[in-house]
DNA sequence: ACATTAAGTGATT
DNA sequence: AATCACTTAATGT
């Protein structure tokens, strides 16, 4: 089978022809939906070419895009889900012509443990989708920290009666249970902003803040 | 001039 | 966001 060649510099060789052997090509036209909410997986996912569109559906039944799956990939929650024979969580619609092969699941241990290639690639598609979601978590969690910041300024200056605050990073970040090069960075930021201007130990607060 | 402390930056986790 | 490592700028002695 010519298209496993990319994955010959990947896999050891034992491994491609298991590949060869036990996995089933796929292809899925534009549009086609490759896996639903709730049908159990049978088969681990690996895309050769195309583009698939993993989303979830909300309780309202309206879709939430989770990420898209690459050429070469695999599916981070296909691991996570097949391994106890569980049912989907997410839904799958080839957003282009898609060429896959399809593994039994039943493979995934034996594959594991005997190819470390295998585990390799597992671990780092999964290793890649949990770092995607914790930098959409980052981004959260910075704009609440970013607010507070500016209240915490606000707050400061009504209650000096200055828009001139004497403090350094270091002391605001304690108070507001950070650390100094978060406060500087998000100073920073908003002193791009021309919300306020810094000095050293002082900060002055700009009137659109 | 030198040491100390505050602030800025990039990369990594 | 936090931490580390490192640079740069300001201040004090």
């Amino acid at each position: 089978m010519e298209v496993l060649d990319q994955f010959k510099t990947l896999f050891e060789p034992e491994l491609v022809k298991a590949l060869e052997e036990k996995a089933t090509p796929v292809h899925i036209k534009e549009g086609e939906t490759i896996l639903e909410i709730g049908q159990i997986i049978r088969t681990v996912p690996i895309i050769l070419s195309g583009l698939v569109k993993v989303s979830r559906i909300d309780d309202d039944g309206k879709e939430l895009l989770l990420y898209y799956v690459n050429p070469n990939e695999s599916c981070a929650m296909t691991f996570t889900c097949c391994m106890q024979q569980h049912v989907s969580e997410i839904k799958a619609v080839a957003e282009e012509d898609v060429f896959m092969l399809a593994i039994p699941i039943g493979l995934m241990d034996e594959w594991l443990v005997k190819f470390p290639t295998w585990k390799n690639f597992v671990m780092k598609t999964i290793r890649n989708r949990f770092n995607e979601m914790l930098h959409v978590i980052d981004q959260i969690a910075f704009q609440k920290l970013d607010v507070r910041l500016v209240n915490y300024l606000k707050e400061k200056s009504k209650v000096t009666g200055s828009t001139l605050i004497n403090l350094s990073h270091e002391q605001i970040a304690s108070e507001l249970a950070t650390t100094r090069v978060v406060i500087s960075r998000l100073l920073k930021a908003l002193e791009n902003d021309k919300k306020l201007l810094l000095y050293r130990n002082q900060i002055k607060l700009l009137k659109d803040l």
